[in-house]
DNA sequence: TGGTATTTTCGATAAATATTGAAACTATTA
DNA sequence: TAATAGTTTCAATATTTATCGAAAATACCA
């Protein structure tokens, strides 16, 4: 049996748990697996990590960690640091859970949101002007699906643009 | 070149083109590209569909379009119909936008967020009584963290037992 | 009950996606 | 400039996920 774990190993432990978790999330959502858990590593790590630190804790790849690591900065849910006289490049993630969630929502926003409004769009005005009951059927309901995903994309809009003090308050109260 | 087309066409393929981006963006939200597909398609059928509709109309085998029908019937998304006097089922989708949202908000949730909360939940107990610097930093991000996935919990929750009417109205004045 | 229409299951296969690892490339230092 | 450290690329491979299709199961009717 084991004894009473040092504190060392609980936050160790803790902390392979949640990148765990994180991962298996991201991969619901369609983000793939180790670009999750190299984020989630990066959030719990105390100091800008290395790629072959990344490499190692979440044994993966050079080309692996090196291309997720470079999306997340893409996406800027991860800054580059480079060091004083240090020749590698170390990354740290954003750590504000409110700028994580207005950078995910800008960036799906656009990826999907976006695109899906004007598909819409494209359906309601190639049928304004048919008649049959049953294009018009097919308009209003491509409108109301317009409308509902405007409306999605002008909240996160707000919220995104807003400081996390503003929103959140007001938003608890509405509900 | 061709004519003007006459109504029956534009419409067709105003429908094919939703179906096809309905489609797609499923895909980006993780959900397979058939079942969005089947359910963009029964979204814009004025009639309830029968599997071999289905299959004939998205080119996809039975095997196909039984599973993904009977999660979506699963889902809530879709209702089964039985017709007098007609063997075979046929397939309707929900079609008011507000209560698609509602049904899967309510199923994403299930599925997602109450089990991060829950894996949150522990990281945040287990490392409760560290004291060290590095240990403070974890269980403090831990903590935002749940923060932020309880409050958008609670957010879906309210907003799909709200009515449409209700919660629109309130939404749009907020922004 | 036997026959038929319909639905479901599931092993085999295909398609999509993620990962590796080594070579090519770039930047830095002596 | 040559040697070295570090980064990026990408074809090959592995893994995961979706799809097919035919057999099995089920529901319905005469």
């Amino acid at each position: 049996m084991a004894v009473t774990p040092n504190r060392k190993s609980t936050l160790d432990a803790a902390r392979e748990d949640f990148i765990a978790h994180w991962g298996a999330l991201g991969s619901s959502w369609g983000i793939n697996r180790t670009r999750a858990q190299i984020h989630a590593l990066l959030l719990v790590s105390p100091e800008p990590s290395s790629t072959d630190q990344v490499m190692a804790v979440l044994s993966v790849s050079r080309g692996n960690a090196n291309t997720n690591l470079r999306e997340l900065v893409t996406w800027g849910l991860v800054h580059s640091i480079v060091r004083r006289g240090e020749r590698r490049q170390y990354f740290e993630a954003e750590k504000d859970v409110w700028k994580i969630f207005c950078i995910i929502s800008r960036e799906r926003k656009r990826r999907e949101i976006d695109p899906a409004e004007e598909a819409l769009s494209a359906c309601v005005e190639k049928t304004a002007n048919l008649k049959s009951a049953d294009a018009r059927a097919f308009h209003q309901q491509m409108t109301a699906l317009r409308e509902f995903v405007r409306l999605t994309s002008s909240v996160l809009d707000k919220a995104a643009a807003s400081e996390k003090g503003v929103v959140l308050p007001r938003l608890l109260k509405l509900l």
